[in-house]
DNA sequence: TTAAATTTAGCACAAACGTTCTAATAAATA
DNA sequence: TATTTATTAGAACGTTTGTGCTAAATTTAA
């Protein structure tokens, strides 16, 4: 592994542990064993390491929300499985939800950056809600707007479920994530068919 | 006005402004044209002042949520009215919300304090709830969990509806308040029944 | 083997921070 | 009026921060 790498690795694990507001450039050096004058020849300062993981975790997701067959054959159990995926890598750089405001404030660069995410998501999202609705695994769109607020809520969730586990959350932290896919994945039923129903239940007896 | 109050008041502005992470006791004393030592003769520090204007939102919010009479003759506006004064509240003292991570890492007293918060929120959501069902305008609890899923999905967005739109909002300031509103008011529209359907149209007339 | 490029440690600097102290001023009280 | 109390300004302290520099060590390439 290569120094870079591992001064961003060392760097992931403080941030998720401590937050971004306290750990400096010296706290990752001292944590690596390295002088700071060492760790600055390779990133100058704090911003541009989060930038970097923030990056990193984008090239993780594109991995999977480019794949060209995505929805292709699509059933329930893989919405289920998409949103553990997403979760299970927001999980894992959970600094840059929890402090994305800090980040973004010192950093506006990443503002821009993650409005194109959403927008991706998004446009991914509806594509994904055209194709259920044609298999008739959700109702379609009757009411005005129904989705639209769907997506909101679902972006809501999604970016900030982590901000809220750290204050509430009280259970063991092996079953934090699985929790919170579970309140994510159920803001979907209330548009689930019968058919959609169906699946819904089997996707939980699992 | 008091100089503690309107140490406190200057505080909220900049907090709101510009976050907790870069406003000093210098700079809130700059604000105020006066000396940072006057500034911390009446409060320390900053962390002390956020914790002051924290309880001053506890204390504004208490002023509605503690009437003994909140839930009596109750109708779906009295509900719309109730999320709309506390987003009102949540919008004025909006860097509580938005740093509330960092506000907690620097300050652990006020993770109890919001539990307590969000608990008697859950009681009292709860309670609500209950005589909906009973005055036939939401669906009895049919599905197991199925309200506890949704409190779940009603804080997460109540406590970051403010994070999320400072990244994503783009439309005009005056219409955010009620667009966030009624985000997480259309939360509830999967439960509501048919008579509940019908007040609900009334309210999104006005 | 020799030369160049990369990587490393450690020091030094100015700026900003919270905190504390003193002394002066204003307000309240006896 | 005299005395105490509350409020204010400003200076000083020790820390910590990001940043930049130098020189040594290591690696790579010729």
């Amino acid at each position: 592994m290569t120094t870079k790498q591992r001064i961003l690795n060392t760097s992931l694990q403080l941030f998720n542990q401590q937050g971004i507001d306290v750990i400096t450039v010296r706290h990752i050096a001292k944590e690596l064993g390295m002088s700071h004058g060492n760790l600055c020849y390779h990133f100058p300062n704090t911003d541009i390491i989060i930038e970097k993981l923030y990056e990193q975790l984008l090239n993780e997701l594109n991995e999977i929300l480019t794949k060209p067959t995505l929805l292709q054959g699509l059933t329930l159990k893989m919405f289920y499985e998409l949103t553990s995926f997403i979760f299970g890598k927001l999980y894992k750089y959970k600094f840059l939800m929890q402090d994305f405001i800090s980040i973004v404030r010192r950093n506006p660069n990443l503002k821009q950056k993650h409005r194109e995410l959403v927008s991706s998501r998004r446009m991914l999202f509806q594509m994904g809600i055209g194709a259920a609705i044609e298999v008739g695994m959700l109702k379609p769109d009757i009411i005005e707007g129904q989705y639209e607020n769907y997506f909101e809520q679902l972006f809501i969730i999604s970016d900030f479920w982590l901000s809220s586990a750290e204050i509430l959350y009280e259970g063991k932290e092996e079953n934090k994530l699985e929790k919170y896919i579970n309140i994510t994945f159920t803001l979907m039923v209330p548009y689930l068919t019968e058919k959609g129903l169906v699946e819904y239940q089997e996707i939980l007896k699992q």
